[in-house]
DNA sequence: GGTTGCATGTAAATGGTTACATGATTGT
DNA sequence: ACAATCATGTAACCATTTACATGCAACC
């Protein structure tokens, strides 16, 4: 998802400045599914107000560099809609653990056990993360609870699979040598 | 994950052509955690033979271009083994669908209710692929059969969260209007 | 005194995607 | 006839990531 079209819909979302958006899209339900950086999202606001989609008011701020405040324009909606229109990719899954884990017979077993009780450990993180979103806007849109419900099964669904299959993937690790004794035979 | 570490991967788990490393990554259960072109295949290919992690016997064949069978080295297999020491980074889940879906109350909901029943039907796809896998490798390692399970068991939830939540998004969309009569109201 | 948070931005480097180029075979 | 599969590769394009540049306030 293209660093542009990230930044209108958080502008949709509500007015922002690019480090709003930054956070928007870091922290809440939403950052479980996009990434932006600021290196992205500077250039693409200063392009949006280019095109005509959003409009930049400037607030200075005493002991601080200006902020500057976006918000959509009705043109940056339709634009907005129109993107939204052409039909979604699939969705896609990336984890560096799983291509690890593949060469789980090269590694020992220690270590690929660690490796799994800390995701699964970070996996309940994060919907602990989602709960405590949720917790603390109650009155959030019924899309956003969606999404986040979305995340939270997710993540359990891995951190339950994980969990109870874990001995499979240990055993297929390098054993541990039982003592000094057995790896000198 | 880069290209390079993906092709030295592959050959890791057997000799391939880059051409076969392309459906490696595209079939079976490593399709579902990564991705990878032909246009970032090759030039990895020809740096890991530079860098002497591979090396490269070419095959001739009739009607068709040379084969290049390319097999890892120790030293290929030495720098695996690094590269895979370093702790892995978090999962990610990408979704367009999902950014869509944060829209939803600017789409008409029989839009929403389409995208949704879709890509249930995607998600049981998927799951219906890994099953077929895991029918047709029997005696596949331990590690494959752990990630084929892993995908299985979060497009599951992904699933069985959206049949089961449906409602709530479509309600959030756009009503459609009962009739003619009541849009000109 | 060091780290985190607030606040914006540029530039280089990195690296992937897409399009192009070639060409025979097999299946519909 | 047309599409798909097999088979390799280059080059332009595009975009993100990372590093750099600046600077104050608050907290530990």
């Amino acid at each position: 998802m293209d660093a542009r079209t990230l930044c209108l819909g958080a502008l949709e979302l509500g007015d922002a400045s690019g480090y709003e958006i930054k956070k928007l899209y870091e922290e809440g339900d939403l950052s479980h599914f996009y990434a932006v950086g600021f290196g992205s999202i500077y250039p693409a606001l200063t392009r949006l107000v280019q095109e005509g989609l959003a409009e930049c008011h400037e607030q200075p701020q005493d002991k601080r560099p200006d902020k500057k405040i976006y918000r959509i324009t009705p043109k940056g909606r339709s634009e907005l809609i129109r993107s939204l229109a052409v039909q979604p990719g699939p969705d896609k899954i990336r984890s560096e653990l799983c291509f690890l884990l593949l060469f789980a017979n090269l590694l020992p077993a220690a270590q690929i056990e660690k490796l799994i009780d800390d995701r699964i450990a970070w996996y309940r993180e994060q919907m602990a993360e989602i709960d405590a979103c949720e917790a603390e806007h109650p009155d959030a849109e019924a899309s956003a609870r969606f999404l986040g419900g979305l995340g939270h099964a997710i993540y359990k669904a891995a951190a339950d699979y994980m969990a109870a299959h874990k001995s499979e993937i240990i055993a297929a690790a390098q054993a541990p040598m039982p003592g000094a004794a057995r790896a000198a035979e």
